[in-house]
DNA sequence: TTCATTAGTGCCAAAATTGCACCAATGAAA
DNA sequence: TTTCATTGGTGCAATTTTGGCACTAATGAA
């Protein structure tokens, strides 16, 4: 390690904090972190950081230092990507973060396949319903619902994401096969929500095609498919569900559509994120590999819905 | 050594045009550069040189890796100048090339007296007659006769070059005290000279003040202050010296100043020649010691010549 | 007061780097 | 044509650097 790396060490430890933070993210010993940083600032022969012992704060010349850093940081990532442009074949470690369903029902197979294909392609996935921070923890890509807010990260959508409204048998022999939405929303409702989303409210058109809203009575709330497929499938609450949660329930019955002439909107999407405009083969590559695997307009897993592209079309 | 460092030592080894020039440059191994380069070419996973065994090419990556790398080395050098900034005492290592005559006569005094103030700052005096670049090979101050040429240079005229014409006594009983310049110039002439200033010509100015020419019989030529002296002294030649050349020559009546009434051209000068506007504390101080010692007005070198100020001066 | 957490230090093992000796290739000079 | 100095590359051993562990001291929150 030199000083060039040593400055990115310290911009790492300023932006995340403390010492330890930083050595937790990078996997190595706090003490490596105090020695690098001693040395950085003997080198230059300047304090940078005054400590104490539970935490620091810059001098003058250690935030001159840190913003120099942040060019350096910049100027060498550039040069990287640069560089990765001249790579035929992908190499490299794929860094992904997906939220837990999406990895495991979809991601999964796509990165069996790829790696088949490029064996020199080392993939990490990081399955998180929580969101990460893409940029400082270096992910290649990330696959989520709902379009981040993070304006300086690039944002593509992928799929579509519709919804349905499903009970169990049992439920509809309890409390009866609904007519009208506004008699639905007096059952109780289990529902998918995350920190981006939070899927409580049903959209629909009415007939004359305006878009109204109606709040369920939303008794559980979830942010994984699974545990909202278990709940529903229990018979106590019906869910309204995003499409790709379902697998087998609605071809072999054992969740009903409801108000399947309802008008649902569809709103939000799958989105993929990464950090920058030029990406490194192995990305782009891994990129194309998922969008063929989803499909181009009817996403893979409305294909195991019976009839879906009839169902809550109004 | 990581990628920042070996991008820097591709730079270097492409500036310098083979491995074994900047092995010789950093007083490394050539083997040492040979693995590093290849473990950036792995690193990068591109070829950056075309290899022969006796030399090599850049590769179209390498051609761009070598412009980052430039980049590199200024956000590199802009931050450690920064850094410096920061210093209260002078400390480093203070790279600096002179002539010979004024590395040993001007610099040596000064730079002992620096070393005893701030003991912190290590001295590297490179003399050497031959201009070197300054900044392929780290210098923090140059000091030249004559402006330099190399417009990406600071320079700082530190002091006037004022000349004499000198000879022994023993020369004047040879050839007769000289009455008029046109007499002079057909006696043998010994003068200064080096790659970048040759002074083998007479300028002055007439009665009229309008600046005069007259090239000398130069039977000798040196870059050498000392060597000039010596032909002087033993009465084969006379010389049109710079003043900074003379010690006690003409005190001790050893040389005699030939036509003193004739007015000579004071041209060229001392520079102080470094290769950035914001100077690194150990830089500025020894600078200004150079000037304190020097003199403001009247260089040092021409308190040891008796008159000297109504010498030559029409 | 207790206690978890933080940064710093000394020590030792592990990893990386360096320099040497040597090799093969090349291109200029004889 | 041959010779030969020079170049870049490689294997190996010595050295240097690095990293991790155990421990200390300090601090601030509970």
């Amino acid at each position: 390690m030199d000083t060039t790396s040593r400055l990115l060490l310290l911009l790492d430890v300023v932006e995340r904090g403390s010492f330890a933070k930083a050595a937790l993210a990078r996997n190595i010993d706090r003490s490596v972190i105090s020695k690098q940083m001693s040395r950085l600032e003997d080198d230059l022969g300047v304090r940078l950081l005054n400590r104490t012992t539970r935490s620091f704060s810059l001098t003058a010349a250690g935030a001159e230092m840190v913003k120099k850093a942040q060019q350096l940081r910049e100027l060498l990532g550039d040069t990287i990507r640069l560089a990765e442009n001249y790579h035929q074949e992908p190499r490299g470690i794929l860094k992904i973060t997906a939220t837990t369903t999406i990895g495991r029902r979809f991601l999964q197979p796509v990165i069996n396949d790829f790696q088949k294909r490029f064996p020199q392609v080392e993939v990490e996935l990081h399955l998180d319903d929580m969101l990460v921070d893409i940029v400082a923890d270096g992910f290649d890509l990330a696959f989520r619902i709902g379009e981040p807010k993070d304006s300086s990260l690039i944002a593509r959508k992928i799929a579509r994401n519709r919804f349905l409204l499903l009970a169990s048998p049992e439920f509809i022999d309890t409390y009866g096969m609904p007519k009208s939405i506004e008699e639905l929303i007096t059952f109780p409702a289990a529902s998918y929500a995350n920190q981006s989303l939070r899927v409580d409210s049903i959209h629909y058109y009415n007939d004359n095609n305006e878009i109204c809203e109606q709040k369920t009575q939303s008794t559980f709330r979830a942010n994984d498919g699974e545990v909202l497929l278990m709940k529903a499938l229990s018979g106590t609450a019906y869910i309204l569900a995003p499409a790709f949660i379902i697998k087998d329930e609605v071809k072999d019955g054992s969740l009903v559509p409801l108000l399947p002439n309802l008008k649902l909107m569809e709103y939000s999407a799958m989105y993929a994120v990464y950090p920058h405009r030029d990406l490194p083969v192995r990305t782009r590559l891994f990129f194309d590999a998922v969008k063929e695997y989803l499909g181009k307009t009817t996403p893979v897993w409305e294909r195991s819905i019976p009839n879906f592209d009839k169902l809550y079309q109004g």
